[in-house]
DNA sequence: CACCTGGTGC
């Protein structure tokens, strides 16, 4: 009898530890853990579970390590908790450790150890282990299958993951909402609106419910907003009945893209007014929405609200929120909110040098890269980027060699293209053509022709595919409205009054100033009256002659314009004699950094 | 007691 009843109260303890920690309440799940006269490996691994649900994965693995000291032993739900604590810790020698400890215990050969493992690899980027794991597997599941396609999805490798999709169902398995998620996924980063179109296909053929839900539909969403089929996304979402937060941000993200910002802010009021609780996920990437177009007004109201609730706090919302005030050139709103920050990971301080960097300030961007490193944060290649990138627009040679260097020494990285033409392009500015020509080629890559080919492959990708490639668009906030003009746009109602007021500035700044159109600017088949006529259809130009017209400018001494490639050189020009003729200060962000035009200077020094 | 789907920096 009492041995039945203590055997009662372990499974009942045991329970009880895995639905608080599902509830939420890991305390809770500890006491009980802790009050219990006997425990079992279920007793452990529940508790670790409940650690890694709720977001302690440290915790997890602390407790892992405590197993091997009590009297039980590790079964293969165990190790796989442990191993997904060391993934969602993203240390890899954590788990290759684990990955021993399986493969000694031959708990390797169980299909839910091996798919942790798989996963694991994927995670921290080793996609060669991961695939070495699944085709040795002795039992594959379809999780198995799953972990694969979405490891290959994840890695932008559409081709393998589709392969893999195709391959499992002619092996008779029937994928599940997770392999029809992973494999849209690889659908659109391979962007091929083909082989999506036909999974949606199939499943409206089989009557799925899959179509009703918001995972598998969700995916669908985001798969056609990101082949730029708004509409078609907008068809899929509007029949989920159950929808969450993440398909409403899909779509949310998906007219922003399409700079459709009424229907996004629109979307984005009704989530709110919905039962649906926005989240962390939701919240950054709707704060990216407005660090993209630049509203400062509805940035800081998120941030303001992202300070009231308690996922506010998560490092990703606050990254989002830093990266906003840089890219709305808010220097000191983003270094005030990174100094009381009380968790900075790696893109904590990548968004910070990436925005030093774009606003000219090295010195800046320099000291910061030195000072994370002695909190003991790695820098990744993007973080060398934006440190390469920074030491680039500031004209910073020396320190930019020195950091490239140490890149290319460290056994746990290599450079990439981008890291290349970074350095091509600040040894080139400081006229070092020899040493530039030199690493060219010193390079791994195929120099230009291979860029050539690569660039026309995608072309005649985007070409076949029917995708969109991104026009050229400047936009600019007057009276809290954002007004968008591409290159050549004449559907302003105002165009009339912008191009009288452009050509009015021209004549002007020629008869104060000497300035003059750089037609080299302009598109090379026209005419040069034309070319003339064309460079006044920059957007860049337009979005001016607007903020001209509306008498934008009246008390005013700061405009600010956004464009989303690169500035034009008579445009440039252009601007830097309006600062000077106006007295006004213009700040443009292009797609490279900003540009703070005053009393007839740029930041930049003529040089980005 | 478990593995696989959605978010932040180039």
């Amino acid at each position: 009898m009492e041995k039945l009843g203590l055997g009662f109260d372990l499974i009942l303890n045991n329970n009880l530890i895995d639905m608080y920690a599902k509830c939420g309440n890991v305390k809770l799940a500890c006491s009980v853990f802790d009050k219990m006269p006997q425990r079992n490996v279920v007793s452990w691994t529940a508790l670790m579970c409940g650690y890694l649900q709720n977001g302690d994965a440290n915790a997890s693995l602390v407790l892992f390590s405590k197993v091997g000291t009590s009297n039980v032993k590790p079964n293969e739900f165990t190790l796989s908790t442990a191993l997904k604590a060391s993934t969602v810790l993203g240390v890899l020698q954590n788990g290759m450790q684990i990955h021993g400890v399986c493969t000694k215990s031959n708990f390797d050969s169980a299909p839910v150890v091996g798919n942790s493992i798989i996963d694991m690899y994927f995670k921290c980027g080793r996609v060669g282990e991961a695939a070495r794991m699944f085709d040795t597997m002795p039992v594959r599941n379809l999780v198995s299958w799953n972990a694969m396609i979405a490891g290959y999805a994840h890695e932008r490798n559409g081709e393998e993951a589709l392969n893999l999709f195709r391959e499992m169902q002619e092996k008779g398995e029937v994928p599940d909402e997770y392999t029809y998620s992973s494999a849209l996924k690889a659908c659109s980063c391979i962007g091929v609106v083909s082989e999506g179109s036909q999974i949606h296909a199939a499943l409206i053929r089989q009557g799925s419910s899959y179509l009703a839900q918001s995972t598998v539909a969700g995916a669908l969403v985001d798969f056609y907003v990101k082949c730029r089929r708004i509409a078609e996304a907008r068809r899929v979402f509007d029949r989920i009945e159950h929808k969450n937060v993440v398909s409403w941000s899909t779509l949310i993200l998906g007219y922003a893209q399409e700079d459709n910002l009424p229907e996004s802010m629109n979307l984005f009021h009704q989530l709110r007014e919905s039962r649906h609780k926005v989240d962390g996920f939701v919240l950054s990437s709707l704060i990216g929405v407005f660090a993209d177009f630049a509203l400062v007004l509805q940035g800081k109201q998120m941030h303001a609200f992202a300070t009231k609730v308690p996922y506010g706090l998560e490092a990703s919302v606050a990254n989002s929120v830093l990266d906003m005030y840089m890219k709305c050139g808010l220097t000191d709103e983003a270094d005030a909110l990174f100094r009381e920050m009380p968790e900075r990971n790696v893109v904590s301080w990548t968004v910070m040098i990436t925005g030093y960097g774009k606003h000219g300030i090295g010195y800046k961007a320099v000291k910061l890269f030195d000072e994370m490193q002695v909190h003991g944060i790695e820098p990744d290649s993007v973080t060398y980027l934006a440190v390469l990138s920074a030491c680039s627009h500031a004209g910073l040679i020396k320190e930019g060699q020195q950091y490239f260097s140490s890149f290319c020494s460290n056994p746990h990285s290599k450079p990439k293209v981008e890291h290349y033409a970074c350095m091509v392009d600040l040894l080139g500015r400081s006229g070092r053509l020899k040493e530039a020509n030199e690493l060219i080629e010193k390079m791994p890559f195929k120099p230009n022709t291979g860029h050539w080919n690569e660039s026309e492959k995608i072309r005649e990708k985007v070409k076949r595919k029917g995708l969109k490639k991104e026009a050229g668009r400047s936009w600019v906030e007057i009276n809290k409205e954002i007004h968008i003009f591409y290159n050549g746009d004449s559907t302003h109602p105002l165009i009339e009054k912008i191009h009288q007021a452009l050509r009015e500035m021209e004549k002007r700044m020629n008869e104060e100033i000497g300035y003059v159109h750089n037609v080299n600017f302009a598109l090379h088949d026209v005419e040069e009256e034309s070319k003339v006529e064309s460079l006044r259809y920059h957007s860049e130009k337009l979005a001016i002659g607007l903020v001209l017209v509306s008498g934008g400018v009246k008390g005013e001494r700061m405009v600010r314009i956004f464009k989303n490639l690169r500035v034009c050189g008579d445009c440039h020009t252009f601007i830097k004699g309006l600062s000077k003729v106006l007295k006004i200060v213009f700040v443009v962000r292009d797609a490279n950094r900003f540009h703070r035009f005053e009393n007839g200077l740029c930041s930049c020094g003529d040089y980005w």
